[in-house]
DNA sequence: TTGACTACCTAACGTCTGTTAGGTCAAGTC
DNA sequence: GACTTGACCTAACAGACGTTAGGTAGTCAA
């Protein structure tokens, strides 16, 4: 069975380490990609097996020498999308000079995300684009590796409020939900030709740091 | 041909305007009911025609005396989506007295624009939800009602603008970007168990208008 | 009583899907 | 030179899908 093949593969790879030449299996790598590549541009539904065996230029059984399944495809982009966008912030976050006050910081993790989502990874936007109609089971790993990732936006505004930056009466879980909705969402209407996501996180940037209104005139304010 | 049957009955609805009784066809609407709410929960190709007569109590051979495909389902679905929420929002707007001042002009539009999301409409989550998954020729179709919508929140902001409420310097494409993009992403994480549309609208109006950052810190603005 | 019409049903069609069994063939090992 | 193994291929499977042809029970008008 293919599927044997495949988990004693897989089985060798991880437990044996210094498996022959250290070489990473290089089809596995493209499978991945032209996977991460069609989820996002097509979804997980409307990209086939056979459409990824294509680009990669092999036939559609052949994959089953790499992978169990198709939900393990999925599985594996979407645990690397999460990560790549996570260490990106958490990288650059730390790369930081100590002198940053904690406003910069988040106008970094918000040109982060976003340069991630919509330029450096294919597997970061096939993750957000596909997890909401990916197999129960397939959603259910991913979403251990997303609360991770959650976790560093919410020290970070944790940070920005001990520190006195944000608001005492606004709510952390809803200003999370509404910078990440608003990043996020940016792969619906975003278009490569027009302006650049450092351009667009600067904008979104003071957006939800001074707001979008005038204080002081009427009506401005409850 | 079944085709042809659904063609002639659509044509008999639209041209003979008072067709026996006015009734309005009622399993047309319950099948494009049933429809809304499987798009909303799974998806365009996570809902089979099957899924969708079942729901209604038929077979899904019978759903082609009523439709021609189910890109056309899709297509009435999504135009119903928008439809809904415009209506909903230009309504809102225009119920509201002249005293009112643009600001909480936006906060009605907000206001409306999610509670219509997350309660009111399935057709109107569901033409968020699979806006971006379905084919071609039916997302061409709703792009044309959606930009209608988005004219709504066009002029919304211009008012906003000319009557010297919102910062000068902020791209009103961007911030619309922002807004909606705050508000659709919430069908992601929506729990109705938890906060209401109207508190949860209520916050994000506040991050949008006033920021999220206390101004004057050290390194608050730019 | 007949005939038309509505609103379904049954049964199947062709196609696409994820998946698997078994074969092939070059490269490397003993 | 025989043998193993890695990396594919071919060919097919069962099931699901959108869709269609043709049939049927009930209603209603003439």
């Amino acid at each position: 069975m293919a599927t044997d093949r495949a988990a004693k593969r897989a089985a060798n790879e991880e437990a044996g380490g210094s498996s022959d030449r250290g070489r990473p299996d290089n089809a596995h790598a493209l499978i991945l990609a032209a996977a991460a590549r069609l989820f996002r541009e097509r979804g997980y539904a409307e990209t086939s097996l056979r459409d990824i065996a294509a680009v990669v230029g092999i036939k559609a059984g052949s994959i089953y020498y790499h992978f169990a399944s198709k939900e393990e495809i999925a599985t594996e982009v979407m645990n690397e999308g999460i990560r790549v966008v996570s260490d990106a912030v958490t990288g650059a976050l730390t790369a930081l000079p100590r002198s940053v006050k904690p406003p910069d910081r988040l106008r970094c993790a918000i040109d982060t995300h976003l340069s991630a989502l919509l330029e450096a990874s294919d597997f970061t936007s096939a993750h957000i684009r596909i997890y909401g109609y990916v197999p129960a089971e397939v959603r259910k790993a991913a979403a251990k590796a997303r609360a991770g990732y959650d976790g560093v936006w919410k020290s970070l505004l944790d940070e920005l409020a001990s520190s006195g930056h944000i608001r005492p009466e606004t709510d952390h879980t809803l200003l999370r939900l509404a910078i990440l909705g608003t990043l996020n969402w940016s792969l619906e209407w975003y278009d490569a030709e027009a302006r650049s996501p450092r351009e667009i996180a600067a904008v979104f940037f003071d957006i939800f740091a001074r707001g979008a209104l005038v204080p002081g005139r009427p009506g401005a304010h409850r």
